[in-house]
RNA sequence: GCCCCCGUCGACUAGCGGUCCAGGUCACGGCCCUUUCAAGGCCGUAGCGCGGGUUCGAAUCCCGCCGGGGGCACCA
């Protein structure tokens, strides 16, 4: 039989990156298979949120390359199947009516087990077991009752979720077995965890895919992190593609202990992909970032900037702050000028302005001057960007311009800003 | 309280009885390169929770303890 995973967010809004990283491994798992991976929507409840959160769901998945199988489906469209099934429970006196609600009778002795498909055999007491409410007396389903029985009209063959499910297993099995319904196979991912050892919130950083997609993320890096915690491939490889990722995942690789989600390595790794990426495409990556993000800058100076930053930023949150100074003259700042009439009068002579020629002026004067070219430059650098960090400065002098830079040498030139400005 | 799961460097992990005085990556420290910052190169600090077993031999198997997490709803 062919594998047929799902991932079951309910619509509460965005998604959370504990939730993608299940997703991420239903997906890989079924990619790998050849099976299919369904998306269903657990929306128990009638809210108006649910239209855009569902909304939200499917965008940030389909960002990160997570597509599915099959139209997406919703709880609340198997209610009344859930109700018939319950009728039938009663009729067949697997379950009892108490107090309007309906209830399953649970096994009082023994255990339920099964071979979890990344902790081993797994055994529950039965007597911890309680008889539990499938429908509710106003008539709705519980999650309980409705979870597997939708695995089961979906035809799903293998339930992977976060161990916070481990003590509903055997629930779900007893309820599958009284339904005479088919097994499917379990396996419980471990937590993500925050650096304080406890569930990965708010406080900790980004949260939802939507968050680290502002902040400068781009998918494929949040994608092969994800993949990377609680799952190995061997002792050494690191970096791999989607591709690569889903030809070498496998369910016998995924470890039981909770992974702490560290956000360093993640700005390494985003760094990775970054400078990895040819330059035209990184310089649409930045053009689309900028974009989503408000900003209106000239799109040509962005796509001329972007090879003066792609070896230098982790992530494209880190531009604005890094190359503004090229859409916007900064703040002036005060500054050791001792150099700054020579190199305008040396910068003044170069022409065409370009970046090697100014190069070799700079150059020049600091041999002239005598200075270390660190010492010479570094003023340039602060009356030009408005900061002691900055992208090449050579690069920067030919984007900005003469007339631009010499304004901006002089500490207030004529001339306005070359770009239109942020925000 | 009861039940279940988990436990290798600060972090992610490799390790599935000997080839491990434990390997890789991030972070951290040092050096090199260098117009700043990055990137890159080289070097380094750092770990098998504890105690018993089993075995010629244990990070690897068993038991106990300790620690962490999750669950015990007419929530999902």
């Amino acid at each position: 039989m062919s594998v047929r995973v799902r991932f079951a967010p309910s619509p509460t809004g965005f998604l959370h990156i504990g939730n993608v990283h299940t997703a991420l491994f239903n997906w890989l798992f079924a990619r790998h298979e050849g099976g299919e991976s369904r998306l269903r929507i657990e929306n128990t409840d009638t809210s108006r949120e649910v239209a855009e959160a569902t909304e939200q769901i499917q965008e940030s998945l389909r960002w990160l390359g997570l597509d599915w199988d099959g139209e997406l489906t919703f709880q609340l469209d198997r209610m009344e199947r859930c109700r018939e099934e319950a009728q039938r429970l009663l009729d067949e006196g697997h379950a009892y009516e108490d107090e309007g609600a309906i209830r399953i009778r649970m096994p009082d002795e023994g255990v339920t087990g099964w071979t979890d498909l990344i902790r081993g055999h797994i055994e529950y007491p039965n007597d911890k077991l309680e008889d539990l409410v499938a429908v509710r007396a106003d008539g709705r389903p519980t999650y309980n009752f409705a979870s597997p029985i939708e695995d089961w009209l979906d035809g799903i063959t293998h339930v992977l979720r976060g161990e916070d499910h481990i003590s509903n297993t055997p629930k779900q099995i007893r309820i599958l077995e009284a339904l005479g319904a088919p097994l499917p196979e379990y396996g419980h991912l471990a937590n993500i965890l925050g650096d304080d050892g406890r569930k990965l919130s708010k406080r900790h950083g980004d949260v939802t895919v939507e968050e680290f997609r502002a902040d400068g993320y781009i998918p494929e890096a949040l994608f092969n992190f994800l993949a990377l915690l609680g799952w190995s491939y061997d002792d050494k490889t690191t970096v791999m593609s989607r591709e690569e990722l889903v030809e070498r995942f496998t369910l016998d690789r995924v470890g039981a202990s909770p992974a702490v989600f560290d956000y360093a390595k993640l700005d390494w790794l985003n760094g990775v992909y970054l400078r990895a990426l040819p330059l035209d495409e990184y310089a649409n990556r930045l053009v689309t970032y900028l974009r989503e993000q408000g900003y209106d800058w000239d799109e040509e100076l962005v796509r001329r900037a972007a090879p003066l930053v792609q070896e230098k930023i982790a992530t494209l949150r880190e531009f604005p702050a890094f190359a503004g100074f090229l859409f916007a003259r900064p703040e002036a700042t005060a500054v050791d000028g001792a150099v700054l009439p020579a190199a305008a009068d040396a910068l003044g002579a170069v022409e065409p302005f370009e970046s090697d020629r100014i190069e070799a002026a700079l150059r020049e004067l600091a041999e002239r001057l005598g200075l270390k070219p660190r010492d010479a430059f570094q003023p340039i650098r602060l009356a030009v960007t408005g900061s002691s960090v900055s992208p090449g400065l050579f690069e920067s002098l030919e984007l900005l311009g003469k007339e631009e830079s010499l304004a901006r040498i002089a500490g207030s030139g004529r001339g306005g800003p070359s770009g239109s400005s942020a925000r």
